[in-house]
DNA sequence: TATATACGATACTGTGGAGTTCCGGATCTT
DNA sequence: AAGATCCGGAACTCCACAGTATCGTATATA
């Protein structure tokens, strides 16, 4: 992480407070940052160099290294500011209901947006296991946020007394995210509607005890009632 | 992959029947394949030299170059002879129960084997985006054969009228795996026997129907019976 | 306007590793 | 024994890329 500080004025500074000419334009690290990570879906780490990002960003390469000190700081300001994805507060759909909780969060957008953040994190995949900050980094900006959504559902339905406080709530928060990591990793499928519902309908709600009968999970279409209704976009 | 063809006397062959003087020690490629997933699964592809693996196996690195033309051919080799794992036959376990089957299948020995095999693969993730042929061969290697054991304890409880025909087994006998590799891939913990357990029955058997209660999942000790009876080894 | 700095572009340096070649010694076939 | 081939080891070439330096230009402060 490259401490960002731009105009700094503070005078109990070091010894040079003021800076004369031209100021460096820091509304651009976004759009760097920006292309560093989408080089580094596409290449991976080791693929990755950083003439193709300075190119991809039309910058040029002493520009990056004039703000970040190598290679891997800018990876890891780049998968840190992958972090601000779409499901950031807990603006999070509120049906009345688990499944259409679930349901609900299904959106393209979301499911575009976790894919490529997958892919950047199998990029540098490698690195994860000699460098804790990139992994904590990487953690915290791709599964946490999905992991913490769905356990803040799970809870709101015990709440409710919709569910039982006995159901292993942790686990189960992570399983969406664990099988759509594992279909994108392993089986290069891509995560569609259908999996996803076929996830809450097969493993999510059977498992909490609201299966259509006792263990069921098949025939997903028989129960498209409360579906659509909620999945406008 | 390379063909290893040994000594090859077939007379229909190209217009070099006969060859002369020492012979190629085959018997060393088990080792040398060896010592690249050891490389592999410490340093990844990117940080693996052929000189490490050369150092490792004993080997020289010219020898290294006269059995694979490159360093991605070993390496696709190397990830095709993980695949004898342990649990390559069906001679799974059969206690009777399915909870007894899945806790027969915890075993230390394949829980170092499993962490290993996805040391390896998060070492290459990079290169699987881009080779169909490595991301095939790492997925028959390492979770296809853990999700077929799954899948078969699963449809044998189905045929004994333990669980309904009508779960969800294709993602069910997934759950688990993806469940591990999350664990070890992002959040860097390792697998216990503790984690394990707490997956079969917070999550797979309450989704098939069989939690303790209904939609039941804590408390595990409360059913150590089975458990331990079980367990040996 | 004068000065100082950031900018994009390009050329340059240094290094690490893939792949090759050569060597003396060992091992096979005839 | 003799020739052919393999072995481990080490020196070598080649190249891609991280990181640096330079230059002409653009834009800020004073």
């Amino acid at each position: 992480m490259v401490s960002v500080a731009t105009t700094q004025l503070d005078p109990a500074e070091e010894t040079e407070p003021v800076k004369l000419g031209r100021r460096r334009d820091h509304t651009r690290d976004p759009d760097i940052l920006a292309a560093a990570v989408d080089v580094l879906a596409e290449c991976g780490y080791e693929g990755m160099t950083i003439d193709m990002v300075a190119a991809r960003a039309k910058a040029g390469k002493a520009t990056l290294y004039r703000r970040w000190p190598s290679k891997g700081e800018l990876v890891i300001d780049a998968v840190a500011c992958m972090k601000n994805g779409d499901l950031n507060l807990s603006q999070l759909p509120d049906t009345g209901t688990l499944r259409g909780d679930l349901i609900a969060m299904i959106k393209p957008h979301s499911i575009e947006d976790g894919e490529k953040k997958l892919r950047v994190i199998a990029g540098l995949m490698s690195l994860l296991a000699h460098s804790p900050e990139l992994a904590e980094t990487a953690r915290v900006s791709v599964v946490e946020p999905r992991v913490t959504a769905h356990r803040f559902l799970l809870r709101r339905a015990v709440e409710r007394g919709e569910i039982s406080s006995r159901c292993d709530i942790d686990n189960l928060s992570t399983v969406t995210t664990a099988m759509a990591s594992m279909r994108i990793l392993f089986e290069r499928k891509t995560i569609d509607r259908e999996f996803l519902i076929s996830l809450i309908d097969g493993v999510i709600l059977p498992a909490v005890g609201l299966g259509a009968g006792p263990a069921a999970g098949a025939d997903p279409e028989s129960r498209a009632a409360g579906d659509t209704a909620v999945t406008a976009r």
